[in-house]
DNA sequence: TTCCAGGTCA
DNA sequence: TGACCCGGAA
């Protein structure tokens, strides 16, 4: 079976299990922002507390977090880890977005999708990962986000050899699917849901959606 | 009570 | 390659 066959079979093995994830989340697409960087080596449930506190505190915008004092901002999203440092970077972010958007997600949306990338891997403490999922899921563009998840499965069933590099393993899937955010976002979500329950380090393959597919328990 | 999971930067 | 951190699982 060729590469493209591979993902669809995946894709429909996961969907016929699983059913539609739900994720397009509720909130505003600078909610989502904010999410993609609190996300950062965080369970989502914690981040959904640092998202309420800062919506409890009526700073769910660019700029009431610009207008923040850092403290007060590593108190706010304290509960979704490394409070300090995430801190730092929603700060780097945000300013950016005053600066080159007028704080404006509808902006951002305007702007050629290449060129948008570039300008958030240019945020320090934005990397590919956060980048492509503001692109996927604030502004509704069709990258694919590759994550932990996404590069265990992979490398377990043959997808890659390590070590490769993430924009590598994107393509892997940009190259082999129709270019369709939609698909993207519910694609990225069931490989998230098949990590969380089977392909954790320690694999756990009975009942997986891909158990059927050839793999390897062991490969990380 | 310890262990673990997990992106980015310096 | 380590530093940054929480909350939930073991």
């Amino acid at each position: 079976m060729n590469t493209t066959d591979t993902l669809k079979q995946f894709y429909l093995a996961m969907m016929d299990r699983y059913g539609p994830q739900g994720w397009w989340p509720a909130g505003s697409p600078f909610e989502m922002i904010v999410g993609a960087m609190l996300t950062q080596n965080t369970a989502w449930v914690n981040v959904e507390k640092a998202l309420l506190r800062l919506k409890a505190a009526d700073a769910l915008t660019a700029r009431a977090i610009d207008a923040m004092p850092i403290e007060r901002l590593a108190e706010l999203i304290r509960p979704a880890g490394y409070f300090n440092v995430k801190a730092r970077r929603l700060k780097n972010l945000v300013r950016w977005m005053v600066d080159a958007y007028d704080g404006d997600v509808e902006r951002m949306k305007a702007a050629q999708p290449a060129s948008m990338r570039r300008q958030l891997l240019d945020v320090n403490g934005v990397g590919p990962e956060t980048a492509d999922s503001m692109m996927l899921y604030a502004l509704g563009h069709p990258r694919f986000v590759v994550d932990a998840y996404t590069y265990r499965i992979a490398v377990r069933h043959g997808l890659i050899c390590p070590p490769t590099e993430y924009d590598d393993l994107q393509a892997v899937f940009e190259d082999h699917l129709p270019s369709d955010a939609a698909m993207f976002n519910e694609y990225h979500a069931l490989l998230v849901r098949v990590g969380k329950e089977h392909c954790k380090p320690h694999a756990r393959c009975e009942g997986c959606p891909l158990e059927k597919f050839p793999h390897d328990a062991e490969a990380r």
